[in-house]
DNA sequence: GAACTATCTTTACAAGAGAAAGATTAAGCG
DNA sequence: CGCTTAATCTTTCTCTTGTAAAGATAGTTC
């Protein structure tokens, strides 16, 4: 679990081995860290994966990282900052999760596995998953990235859908967002398991469910 | 916005006027409370409308019915305890949000207007719609009354659509609660505006939605 | 090599959650 | 009525956390 990023992978060989004389020659790890932005981020990840989004704080993140307790104020304004990076790669991993589907000709079929991607990679990541779409979002304006990673993820939906059906594109894309968000919140919250659903197969749901949101409208009822 | 529950509506009228002749006349009010538990859940609700589901603490709630920080824990205890109670109210409140329309007798319509009741509920009290679905929902095990609030607000879901068709009535139910919930969230952490959807109404969105997920789906697709 | 700047640490502080112990009141019981 | 007991509320204390400030260290640039 731990990522290989928490021990400085900086071209950095053997500082020890600089003939400096030091006065102490206890100090094993250099001062400065190297990659310090990038180890607190997989360093969140891995405490967001280990005690949830309500146990992160910002000396954990620190301590695993292997830092003082104040270093990530130079690489973070604050922990919302730190929370909105980490909501920012979040958004492009979803991003990814959603991109191999470009490759499916059928318009329908594309919509439905990005729902599964969707659903697939908030179960993947839940506690990632509730930063993304926490407090934070209410202030996406003042984290742009986090907000232009978010647009880009919704982009990719959005083109799926309106491939498949120009003129309802809109209203498709937002039908299989809210219903993919929906049930994955439902899913990671444990809501659904315990209720009198035990017969609907988890693992199928995310694509069943799509397919009733995607259904085009029949026209007949449109202009009614 | 203040609820009338924060100066003490207990049957207790007076106490200045008892003429037991207590040292310190400047006593307004009494040591004991008489119904701090209604006080604090509803201090706790005007907290979360001020000041968001993220601002609100412990001694906010304590501070806004006029005691000491230490003593809700005569009542709650802790925190998460006082949430879960807020939490409980606020399925109670969706319940009864969405109680009206069994009068409606088109089981679709019916169905539609759950859908609506639940996001206009959800938009009405964001911050309590997150406590509702946060951290807690996945420790529901602690908290009993919650997990049975949250329960009869989902049965009465699942016995309309049940109504609506009862073959495929738990499947529905999800749906439209995936969706609902689902579309719920993005409106209140702000992801849809700012994205390209202006043409859609806000309005008349859920509505819209929700007949796309409830439609039944063709019985020709469904033995393939 | 010296000044500069970015990076990291130490120290300090305010605020919050919660525990512990004492004060105050209500209720029950003789 | 007076005493006892339990419930409720307050004070005080400890631990954790986010964040600011100042100092230490090390690359970088002239």
């Amino acid at each position: 679990m731990k990522s290989p990023l928490l021990t400085s992978t900086q071209p950095k060989a053997q500082p020890p081995a600089k003939a400096k004389s030091t006065r102490k020659p206890k100090v094993v790890k250099p001062y400065h860290h190297g990659n310090l932005r990038e180890t607190l981020l997989a360093a969140a990840d891995d405490v967001l994966a280990t005690k949830g989004a309500a146990g992160l704080t910002l000396r954990d993140v620190a301590r695993a990282a292997g830092v003082s307790h104040a270093a990530p104020y130079h690489h973070f304004a604050s922990l919302d900052d730190l929370l909105a990076a980490v909501a920012t790669r979040g958004f492009d991993r979803l991003s990814e999760a959603m991109a191999p589907t470009v490759a499916v000709a059928d318009t329908k079929e594309r919509l439905l596995q990005i729902s599964e991607a969707y659903v697939r990679c908030a179960l993947a990541n839940p506690a990632q998953f509730r930063v993304m779409f926490g407090t934070l979002c209410a202030r996406k304006n003042e984290f742009p990235e986090m907000r232009a990673a978010s647009a880009r993820a919704f982009a990719m939906l959005l083109a799926a859908a309106c491939a498949h059906d120009a003129k309802q594109g809109p209203e498709i894309a937002l039908t299989g967002w809210s219903l993919s968000h929906g049930l994955a919140n439902l899913m990671l919250d444990g809501v659904i398991d315990g209720l009198p659903l035990a017969d609907l197969d988890t693992e199928t749901m995310p694509r069943r469910l799509a397919e009733r949101a995607i259904a085009v409208t029949p026209k007949a009822r449109l202009r009614k």
